[in-house]
RNA sequence: GGCCCGUUGGUGAAGCGGUCAACACACCAGCCUUUCACGCUGGCAUUCAGGGGUUCGAAUCCCCUACGGGUCACCA
């Protein structure tokens, strides 16, 4: 039987890297085994559906290369591929339970609910569904029929059974029937729940290998429970390790602490490669003759991922190492590619188109300095500037007793040298002719010409760097710091 | 609180009964570059949450405790 795996989203905001670094979980595998990878939405939760998240989601997975063989803008023959289309097909499964007493319509409101959970949490008791409605006598029932009660559907959990599986990275993993209460399949508004939609997707989609979130391995057993009343054979279950925040706590949200939404490092200048790479080192790691790769194409993933090295434990998110990543991933770029993502960010910050040779050799010369792309801007800002701003540490180095003689020295050979030979190469020679002339040499030399000519103390070469400016700004700003 | 899962350095981790516990990020030091960064080299866990076992021998197997996390919805 060939492999079946699919990422299974609710449509209720943007593609964040625990939900990014599921479906990778999924998608390597799936392509290893040489299986589908489905795409499906889980919108049953009508009031926090938002309108454009499953675009978001889809531009996401596309950003990311996570090509999807069956679901939206795909199509395929298990469809639709989303539980809104499919409301109809589960209805006779709903049915199917009902008459063989497998579930029950339940009249509690959930207001009344709401209240008999109060009152054990004031009594200190946990509360547990008392499986009310599953015991009404039939004029009871016929009667809150009649008076046209809203209803659930509940499942009738059977008594005492064993509901284990063998996790894919977990191993065995053993609930009992106790540990669940006569769970809703099908909301008061018509529509299933999760736990019924998903379980009948899976089947009907003939999906082999469901791998999620350690958040769900508690709701494991209901699905389980499903299976067996249905006598359909079980998929492989496996349950990721959380991703944590810097507190060591499962990301919600709205937790600032780390920026979370896939969406977010595309704009910041993140290559999908490096996130993919990154993620993939988040809970896995290589085998033995790979251990001490921190590198890895996508077809490397595909052909080395295993769930056996999936680790057990969360994982705290490092925005640090995913920036290291992202560096390896950016010097390693072919420079065409660099200055490609790098001009927007320059021309929207400057509201005007840029020569592309001239931003060539910008990117270029800070290629291997960026961990990002949008940090070209901040970084080139010298630039861009008509004057130098010089802050305090500045001055007060320019004010230093050699500084002017070396500064004096610079401008008089920049200047001398004819505006087609203002290259790097030449500028080179004339500072190291300044050398000869001041006796001055090393920092003493380099830093203040560096200061004068823009502001920082730090930057990529610095004939690069002069040659880049031009030399009439140049000769300007030196003329700016003598006179400082 | 019940149930479930976990616990190797600040972080990601290797290790799967046998010399001094890989590697990477971060950090520190040095080298290189006539400057900074890049790069390179070195340092950074006498110890694997703690305590008991099992064994000639345990981070690796078993038990207990502690701690951390997840989950207990007409949300997914």
């Amino acid at each position: 039987m060939s492999v079946r795996m699919r990422f299974a989203p609710s449509p209720t905001g943007h593609l964040h890297i625990g939900g990014a670094r599921t479906a990778l979980f999924n998608y390597l595998f799936a392509k290893q085994q040489g299986g589908s990878y489905i795409l499906r939405i889980e919108d049953t939760d009508l009031a926090r559906n938002r309108e454009d998240a499953l675009q978001g989601i889809i531009d996401g997975f596309r950003w990311l290369g996570l090509d999807w063989d069956e679901g939206p803008e795909m199509g395929g023959d298990y469809g639709p591929y989303s539980c809104m289309e499919r409301l109809e097909l589960y209805q006779p499964f709903v049915e199917q339970l009902l008459a063989e007493g497998k579930a029950y319509k339940c009249y509690c409101s959930s207001e009344q609910l709401a209240t008999e959970k109060e009152a054990a949490k004031a009594e200190g008791r946990l509360y547990r569904y008392p499986g009310t409605c599953r015991h009404l006598t039939e004029d009871e029932r016929t009667y809150k029929e009649k008076a046209g009660a809203d209803y659930t559907i509940r499942f009738a959990v059977p008594a005492s059974d064993l509901l284990d599986f063998d996790d894919l990275i977990r191993g065995d993993v053993r609930f009992t029937t106790e540990d669940v209460e006569d769970f809703v399949i099908v909301k008061s508004d018509g529509i299933p729940t999760y736990h019924f939609a998903v379980t009948i997707d899976d089947h009907l989609m003939e999906i082999t290998h469901v791998v999620r979130g350690e958040e769900h391995i508690s709701n494991t057993p209901k699905q389980i429970l499903l299976y067996r009343a249905f006598g359909w054979e079980e998929p492989r279950f496996g349950h990721l390790p959380l991703i944590l925040n810097p507190n060591g706590k499962k990301l919600s949200k709205r937790d600032g602490s780390i920026i979370q939404f896939i969406d977010q490092y595309k704009e910041l200048g993140y290559l999908p490669e490096a996130v993919i790479n990154y993620l993939a080192l988040l809970g896995w790691s290589p085998s033995d003759e790979h251990s001490e790769q921190e590198l890895f194409t996508k077809e490397e993933l595909i052909e080395q991922f295993s769930y056996e090295r999936v680790n057990r434990s969360g994982a705290v998110f490092d925005p640090e190492k995913l920036a290291w990543v992202n560096a390896q991933y950016i010097k390693a770029s072919d420079p065409q590619r660099i200055v490609e993502l790098a001009l927007p960010y320059l021309e929207k910050e400057y509201d005007r188109k840029l020569p592309l040779d001239w931003v060539t050799s910008l990117v270029t010369l800070y290629q291997t300095a960026i961990q990002a792309i949008h940090e070209i801007v901040d970084v080139s800002r010298i630039f861009f500037q008509d004057q130098v701003e010089y802050n305090e540490e500045a001055k007060k180095l320019l004010q230093e007793e050699h500084v002017s003689i070396v500064l004096q020295a610079v401008r008089a050979n920049l200047a001398a040298l004819g505006t087609d030979e203002y290259l790097a190469p030449q500028i080179k020679k004339a500072i190291r002719k300044v050398q000869k002339e001041t006796g001055y040499r090393g920092k003493q030399l380099f830093l203040p010409v560096r200061v004068a000519t823009t502001g920082e103390s730090k930057g990529p070469d610095l004939n690069e760097t002069l040659a880049l400016l031009g030399q009439d700004t140049v000769l300007q700003r030196l003329e700016q710091a003598l006179s400082t």
